[in-house]
DNA sequence: CTGCCTGCAAACTCTTTGCACGAAT
DNA sequence: ATTCGTGCAAAGAGTTTGCAGGCAG
C-alpha cells in the first residue's frame, strides 16, 4: 500500500471512528509511514516533531493505538520494558515471528503462518478460541560475535 | 526435581557464585517453588512474607534473577506490564509455549520443540545465533464466552 | 571482622490521565 | 457553537538503586 493511500485509509478511519483529522494526527502518521524499521514512542516524538513541533508526548501515545487499531502500524512487543511499532505495509493479517539480535537491537521479521496452525491446535484441546499469537527468536549476531564488527551496527 | 533436590542446587548455586545464603533467600526459595501457577513479584512478595516476614521488596527483586539464572524458575513475559514466573520443575531446557486465556488470566504451558526449529531456520538466514525463542497465543475462553461461566474463573 | 545483604524510600522508565485551553467540524 | 483534541505536568505501575545498618562466612 502507498502511502498517499495509507493517509486515505487513516483519514476514512478517523472519520467513520468520529474522531477528528488535526494536524497533530497527519505528523505522526506521516512520520510513522516514513520509518522503514521499527521504532518506539519516543523516537516516533522526535520524528513527528521534526514535522510538525507542536505535537507533544501524549498525542503520541494517544494516536499510536489508533493507528495499530487500524491496520496502519503493527505492535511489537519484544519483552524490553518498551513497545516497537512498525508500518504494517503488507495489509495486515499475514502472522509475522520476529527475531531479535542482542548485538544489533535490531528486530527483522518473518513470516511464520505455521503460528496459526498451533494457535488453533493449543488452544482447542484446552477449549479456548486463539485470538493472536507470536513468536520470538533472540540471537546473536555471528559475524559480530567473531570479528567484533557486523555491517547492521550503526 | 524434588523441592528438598532444588534447594540443594539453590544452596550450591548460591555458593559457587559467591553469594551467601540468607533467611530471605530462603524464604523467597520457599515461597517460588511451593506455587502451582505462574506468579508475579508482587505476589511473591506476599507469599514470601508469609513465610518470613522480614522479606522485603527489594530482596523479592534482586533474588528473581538469581533464581531464574539458576534455572528454578522461568520467566514468562506475556506483555501485559509485569513479568511472570514458574517454577521450572521439568529440568531446564525444554522449549514451552504460552498460551494465555484473556477471559482466565491464566498462562497455560506446551512443550514446543518445534520452536527450536524455528529460530534456528530463521536465524541462519540472517547470519544469527539463536539464544532462545518464545510462542506465545492469546486466546479467549469458550465456555465462558458462551455461558458466562468458566470453571477456571476463581 | 569483613564485606556482602538487607530494608527503606527515593529514583527510574515507560505510559496514562486530569485539566484548562485551543482547534476541527 | 459544540465538542473533541491538545500540551503540560502530575500520576501510575512495575522495577531498580543508593544508603546506612545487619548478618553470613
Amino acid at each position: 500500500m502507498s502511502i498517499p493511500a495509507a493517509l486515505e485509509k487513516f483519514k476514512k478511519f478517523l472519520t467513520q471512528k468520529g474522531l477528528r483529522v488535526t494536524n497533530q494526527r497527519l505528523a505522526i502518521f506521516d512520520a510513522a509511514l516514513a520509518q522503514k524499521e521499527h521504532f518506539t514512542a519516543e523516537q516516533l516524538l522526535d520524528y513527528a516533531r521534526a514535522i510538525d513541533d507542536s505535537v507533544s508526548r501524549a498525542t503520541v501515545y494517544r494516536t499510536l493505538p489508533i493507528m495499530t487499531e487500524s491496520s496502519l502500524l503493527r505492535e511489537v512487543d519484544i519483552g524490553s520494558g518498551e513497545k516497537y511499532y512498525t508500518p504494517n505495509q503488507g495489509g495486515s493479517t499475514t502472522q509475522v515471528a520476529h527475531v531479535v539480535c542482542l548485538d544489533c537491537d535490531r528486530i527483522f521479521e518473518s513470516s511464520a503462518p505455521v503460528m496459526e496452525w498451533y494457535g488453533s491446535t493449543f488452544s482447542s484441546k484446552l477449549n479456548l478460541t486463539p485470538v493472536s499469537q507470536r513468536l520470538q527468536v533472540s540471537a546473536h549476531c555471528t559475524l559480530f560475535r567473531q570479528t567484533g564488527t557486523c555491517p547492521r551496527h550503526g
